[in-house]
DNA sequence: GAGTGGTCTAGACCACGCG
DNA sequence: GCGTGGTCTAGACCACTCA
C-alpha cells in the first residue's frame, strides 16, 4: 500500500510527508502539517477542517493515523470535535466557555451567569516597547508596542484592572472604540480583526499592594492586598502576542486552578 | 470472536465486564476496572502494572482497547508509560517533578535546585473538624480530624505558612516527628505510612494581608500582602483526603501556572 | 440515508530497555 | 533476543447530526 513508512520523506508523487527533516512518527509529522494549514489560516476560526477521511487520503494515510494527529490537536484545544458534525477550529467567540483564559471566578456560584464585564478604556495608545516589554514579546527594545490600560467592573464593582501590550505590527489601527465596543471575550476581537489568535498562556501570580493610583482605580484602600497575575500570551509555534498584568481584587473572588 | 460489544454485561464465562450497569464504551469499562485495581492497591505506587497484552487477555479485549484505556489514565497522572519497560502506578516520590502540586518557583531559575524545602512544625495535634473543614473534607462536623501547622523555608528565609487538616480516620497516629522527619514530599509519606494517594486536587488562590502572628512567622511586615492558596486534595473517585490553606511570600517567588 | 466522528479488532512492524 | 510500549494499517460497525 501507499502508506510510507514513518522515515520516508520522498513520497513518490502524491501529496508527500514533506519538510520533515527530522525523524518522528507519521502522526507527528501530520499535525505539524494540519498545524501549519491551521496557522496559514486556510481554515478560519469556527469553520469545520476537512473530515478525517479527507486528510487521510489527502496526505495518503489511513484515517487512524489522521485521528492521532486531530486528538492532540483536540487534546490542546486547537480544534474542537463534534460527533456526527466534524471538526472545528477552535475560537474565543461562541465557545460555551466565556473567557477562556481568565481564572477568576466569584466565591459563591463557579458561574458567570452575572452577565460580561463591564469595560472601561482608559488609555490605548501606540508607544515604543521597554526593556521588559521587549524582552516579553520578543521584540527590540523601543519597536513599536500598543499599549492599553483597561478596568472590568462585574456588577458595577471595578475588579480587574489591566494592561496589556501588543506588538504594533500586528495590531496596527487597534483603537479605544474597538476595544471598549466589541461584543464578547477581547481575544475573540484580536481573531476576528487581526487574525491573531492566542493557543496558549503562561501566568506568574503574586501577592501585592495596591499604591495609591491602583486603590483610586478599584476603589479600595491604598495597601488593599492584590492579586498581580502577569501573562503572556502566544499564537502558534509559541510565538508571544501579548503581555498582560492584571490586578485582581479578590475579596469577593478567588482564582480558581486545578491541579493533577 | 469472544469480544464483547459494547452494550453487553453478562460476559458467558470469562474474567467478564463486569458491573457495569450502564452503556458505556468499552475502554471506559476497562479503565474503570483498572481504576478499581490501583485503587484496591492490587499494584503499589512505583510498581509496574501489568503489560497491555496482559491486561487484554485478562479482559477478553483487544490490546487497541486496553491501550485506549491505559491512555486516559496517564493522562490524567494516574499512571506511567515508560517505553520499553512497562506502565507503572503513579507516585509522589521518585516523581522527577518533585513537588507535583506546589507551584510556587523561583523568580530566576523555573527548576528548584536550591534543594528541598526545610520543614518546622510548629503543631501536629488531634482535634475535631469545624463546620467549615467538615464541609471541605466531606466529614460530619466534630468528626475526628489531624491538624498540622507548619513553616517551609527555602535556603533559610521562611516562605510557606501551612495549615493542613487531615481526615482523623485515615491518619491515625500521625506525628510530629513523621511530618518533620520524613525525606521527600509529604505526599509521598502519605503514600507509603497511610496508603492515601492524592491524585488531583482544586485550588482558590487570593490575595491577602499578614496578621501579626503570621507576619512573624513568616518574617514580613504586618499587613504585608500573602498570597493565600486554599488547596483541596482528592485521592481516587474524588473524594477529599485534605484541606490546606498555605501562605507564601511572594517576593522572591511567584505561583506560575499554564493555561492552555 | 448520507456523512461525520467514535469504538473495536487483528495483525504487522518499530523503538526501547535490559539481561 | 525477548518483552514492553509505540506506531500504523484496514476494515467493520456504532452513534450522532442534518437534510
Amino acid at each position: 500500500m501507499p502508506a510510507l513508512p514513518p522515515f520516508d520523506d520522498a513520497a513518490p508523487d502524491a501529496v508527500p510527508v514533506q519538510a520533515a527533516p527530522s525523524f518522528s512518527p507519521l502522526y507527528q509529522q501530520i499535525k505539524g502539517l494540519i498545524l501549519q494549514s491551521l496557522q496559514a489560516g486556510e481554515w478560519k476560526p469556527g469553520e469545520a477542517i476537512p473530515s478525517e477521511m479527507d486528510l487521510a487520503s489527502r496526505f495518503r494515510v489511513s484515517q487512524g493515523t489522521v485521528r492521532k494527529a486531530i486528538d492532540e490537536l483536540a487534546a490542546e484545544n486547537l480544534v474542537v470535535r463534534r460527533q456526527g458534525k466534524g471538526t472545528f477550529v477552535a475560537t474565543h467567540a461562541e465557545q460555551h466557555v466565556q473567557y477562556r483564559f481568565l481564572k477568576l471566578v466569584p466565591d459563591s456560584g463557579d458561574r458567570d451567569e452575572e452577565g460580561p464585564a463591564e469595560r472601561s478604556i482608559l488609555e490605548c495608545r501606540r508607544t515604543r516597547a521597554s526593556a521588559e516589554v521587549a524582552r516579553a514579546l520578543g521584540l527590540r527594545t523601543s519597536d513599536a508596542v500598543v499599549q492599553v490600560r483597561r478596568v472590568l467592573a462585574f456588577a458595577g464593582v471595578p475588579t480587574i484592572l489591566e494592561d496589556i501590550w501588543l506588538p504594533g505590527s500586528a495590531f496596527k489601527g487597534l483603537s479605544a472604540e474597538q476595544m471598549a465596543d466589541f461584543q464578547g471575550p477581547t481575544y475573540a476581537m484580536f481573531e476576528l480583526e487581526f487574525g491573531v489568535r492566542m493557543v496558549r498562556a503562561e501566568e506568574k501570580i503574586r501577592a501585592v499592594a495596591a499604591d495609591a493610583q491602583q486603590a483610586q482605580l478599584l476603589r479600595v484602600p491604598t495597601g488593599s492586598p492584590l492579586l498581580s497575575v502577569e501573562r503572556i500570551a502566544f499564537t502558534y509555534n509559541d510565538v508571544p502576542m501579548e503581555l498582560r498584568r492584571g490586578l485582581y481584587r479578590t475579596d469577593n473572588r478567588h482564582y480558581r486552578n486545578e491541579l493533577s
